[in-house]
DNA sequence: CACTTGATTTCGGAG
DNA sequence: CTCCGAAGTCAAGTG
């Protein structure tokens, strides 16, 4: 990775047309020849960038580049299409090179799918007598999150999200409406478990008659670490 | 901005649990705290990050950490929650601190006068024996972006959109009655070009009699770069 | 202010 | 391979 400080003004020519004016700027060149333009705020977004896979080039500037203090030009090209970034290199503060090597990669925890196989352990969660038929159930309009029973026999539908809102809403009732149209699974009712349950979800969904359940992450996988250590 | 190239692990606490293993990456601290961790590839999004407003401590590391060899521990705390990232570092490779300044910003050059540039020079698109008349005529309510005439000599107002909505109807149905008071130009009859139509939209426009085309920037795009390169 | 919508979205998984 | 949905999405416009 080349780390260079400089001052510079840039252009993409692309899926749209942007210019950034003469300013100070960290320029990351990646090792797959992606370059990345950071100013010293924003969000993690950088204010322009050429993703992968693409080619840099240093070419020397033209003769009116020169004269407006132009000391070089990067020419960065996308290798499947016409987009480029042009940055015009006017003063280099900083210029390093680094050996970074293949990075491992982030383990990321906590997600929809974990929430879904914690919640499918600990089925009980939902109520006393709750017992798991099947998670991933396939149905023509794709798969519901978990089917399972409450202690009553009745067969219960779920939908998992990380945070609930309307549209996960909507989606179980989809799924209830299609899976009540089965005489061997109706009367099927919904939960809609979520970390975080909007107001407006929460609303809709009571107002269908689907019950709302927070999901306490931290506490599912507590007892899923005091689960697995009595054996 | 402070820039440090590190063998470091990264642990973030927040929305989601997130480990990222011992390796080499690229830490950016920006002037509002942020800290961005770079890896040498991927694309523009850091492997991990913490998002203003949040402030970066640089404390000592524990027993432990010390014993496995962290030389510092970087704890970056949002201010308005709880999400913080802990970065534990085990070697310096390089550590510089560059004063960028306030960035002016990105210009955006809209898709849309490109669209309507690509659309002036390729009117044909329209239809064949189509005829440029005029980009960007003025009326009393505003500009017209094309005014051009078909093959029977028919005026034709072209209004350009990147997503063709209902307001963009309304605003074609004004020029087009404006206009059509002038008998040097009427009858004139109003097409609405985008790179998306919603469908009301077009329901609406075909309902005034307005033709709906839309607009396909790479096709434009490829004809623009044919025809370039036979000249 | 919250809500909605687009993004040079990016990223991952399933078919 | 493409298509589809989620994201620590972010950011801008709108009511």
């Amino acid at each position: 990775m080349r780390v260079v400080i400089a001052e510079c003004s840039v252009d993409y020519l692309g899926r749209l047309t942007a210019h950034l004016p003469l300013a100070t700027r960290l320029l990351m060149v990646k090792a797959d020849g992606s370059v990345l333009v950071h100013s010293d705020g924003g969000s993690y977004k950088p204010l322009n960038w050429m993703s992968p896979p693409c080619s840099m080039a240093e070419i020397a500037p033209t003769e009116d580049e020169t004269e407006e203090g132009v000391q070089s030009v990067w020419l960065v090209q996308h290798a499947k299409s016409e987009d480029h970034l042009r940055i015009r290199i006017h003063r280099v503060h900083h210029d390093s090179a680094h050996d970074l090597g293949i990075d491992p990669g982030l383990v990321k925890d906590g997600v929809e799918a974990q929430l879904q196989a914690l919640l499918a352990e600990h089925i009980e969660t939902l109520g006393t007598g709750y017992s798991l038929i099947r998670r991933e159930y396939m149905t023509a309009i794709g798969p519901v999150d978990i089917v399972c029973r409450d202690a009553t026999g009745m067969t219960v539908a779920v939908e998992i999200k990380r945070r609930g809102d309307i549209d996960g809403v909507e989606q179980l009732t989809r799924y209830l409406e299609l899976l009540n149209r089965d005489p061997h699974l109706a009367p099927v009712t919904g939960v809609f478990a979520a970390q975080l349950i909007k107001p407006q979800a929460r609303v809709l969904a009571e107002d269908r008659g689907i019950r709302c359940v927070t999901l306490d992450y931290e506490a599912l996988k507590g007892m899923d670490d005091t689960e697995s250590r009595l054996f």
